[in-house]
DNA sequence: CTTGACCTTCCCGTCACGGGAAGGTCTACC
DNA sequence: GGTAGACCTTCCCGTGACGGGAAGGTCAAG
């Protein structure tokens, strides 16, 4: 199967197939005219790693899931493990974000949003809030 | 005041200002020594900016915002406006990131985090949750 | 035999810096 | 006056996860 087919089926870019492949996610036989020739395996593959970005897992975080996936005596503890760590960064992010958005919230309301110059948003960014 | 101080002063590192004068954020001028010789105003301007950045405003958002904040004869709309669209990308990534947690603390939750190798998260990813 | 849709590699750009090297300057202390 | 070490300077490379686009090879259809 060529990588046009594969992207349409896994839904990632060509591009992003190549850069896995590259950075040896996945490893492609070829053909003799040069085209990367992806079997079942590869794909599967892939739409595993399409899954996993998804969830906003890292690439090295999808390397390790990867390794674990292929690995028929694995311990669902490890698969487990990496995904909790995953869920503590995106609660932090989230709270990062819902503390950005509170106060930026905040501060819009507060501005009249009209043609005067006197404005909480700017005064709050000067440090004058 | 030299960048030390300065670094100090706004909370931002050192690296940080040298890249914000880089691509033209602030202006210091410079001591006989080739030192940078930053004035109250560069202080302030840093300030400003060290906070617009923890608020998650992109560097294109601060300048547009020091520019407005530099300009007495601004309209509040336009702060408002940058504001509220920032707004905007806060709360889809929150909304996206919440989209992953639920997901993903789904499927943590239902793995037995054990010796076994059954894994409903590796199952989630390969396509057959 | 040509068109155009594929495929290949290669290199640069993104965003907002951080790390670290190589070297100049300043301050304090002996 | 010398020296240690804490500053400062520029310069260049690396990050993460790709995207854009150039230059060129290949394949299927008409």
């Amino acid at each position: 199967m060529n990588i046009g087919e594969v992207a349409e089926q896994s839904g990632l870019p060509a591009k992003t197939i190549r850069y896995y492949e590259d950075i040896g996610l996945v490893r492609p036989a070829r053909g003799e005219n040069g085209y990367r020739a992806f079997g079942a395996n590869d794909v599967h593959k892939l739409v595993f790693l399409a899954r996993a970005r998804s969830l906003g897992f890292t690439i090295e975080d999808c390397r390790a899931l990867l390794a674990l996936y292929e690995d028929r005596g694995r311990a669902s503890a490890d698969v487990k493990q990496v995904a909790q760590e995953h869920l503590g960064n995106i609660e932090r992010k989230i709270a990062e974000l819902q503390t950005m958005h509170a106060t930026l919230s905040d501060l819009v309301t507060r501005c009249h949003g009209d043609t005067r110059p006197d404005c909480p948003i700017l005064e709050d960014l000067a440090g004058r809030g």
